[in-house]
DNA sequence: GCCAACGTTGGC
DNA sequence: GCCAACGTTGGC
């Protein structure tokens, strides 16, 4: 199983939001690199939910796929920012993944303690420059995020 | 609001 | 195919 990272903007869409909507089809991603990871997930598998352009940012909890990659109905529909008119019907450039919560941590791990945790140190998430809003995490990335985030 | 980083676009 | 310009992301 693999082990996956979101970012999303609270203020947009946040952890609670995730929460009371029990699923949510993740749409707008228009990067090449992070549609190809959302391609690869499978159902089941945990993400952590972060919280991007948030004071402060950091990792609000865990959610999984519930439905595998298929193509973002966003990219059709002209009235979304998302829309793409490059992209046809009958071959759609860009995918989504339906996510549902997991967990929301009781303790929210600022980038900062994200920073500082020597597991993390090879992570494209605390990499400088990195704007990539899907990405991986391996196995020990992913369970010390969350065992900070079960911490009191 | 600013700035660094980086992906995409478009001219050649 | 190269690369400069531009737009977007994301932290501060």
């Amino acid at each position: 199983m693999a082990h996956w990272l979101f970012k999303s903007e609270p203020d947009v869409f946040g952890y609670d939001h995730l929460v009371a909507a029990k699923r949510e089809g993740w749409d707008g991603v228009r990067n090449y690199q992070a549609r190809n990871f959302m391609r690869l997930m499978q159902v089941g598998e945990q993400a952590i939910f972060y919280h991007s352009m948030a004071k402060p940012a950091g990792a609000a909890g865990i959610c999984e796929i519930v439905k595998a990659a298929e193509p973002d109905p966003t990219q059709f529909d002209p009235a979304t920012k998302y829309f793409d008119p490059k992209s046809k019907p009958e071959d759609p450039l860009w995918a989504w993944v339906t996510v549902g919560p997991v967990e929301k941590f009781r303790h929210f791990v600022s980038l900062d303690e994200l920073r500082a945790m020597p597991a993390l140190a090879e992570s494209r998430l605390v990499a400088r420059g990195n704007r990539l809003s899907v990405l991986p995490l391996t196995e020990p990335e992913f369970d010390t995020i969350v065992a900070a985030g079960r911490h009191p």
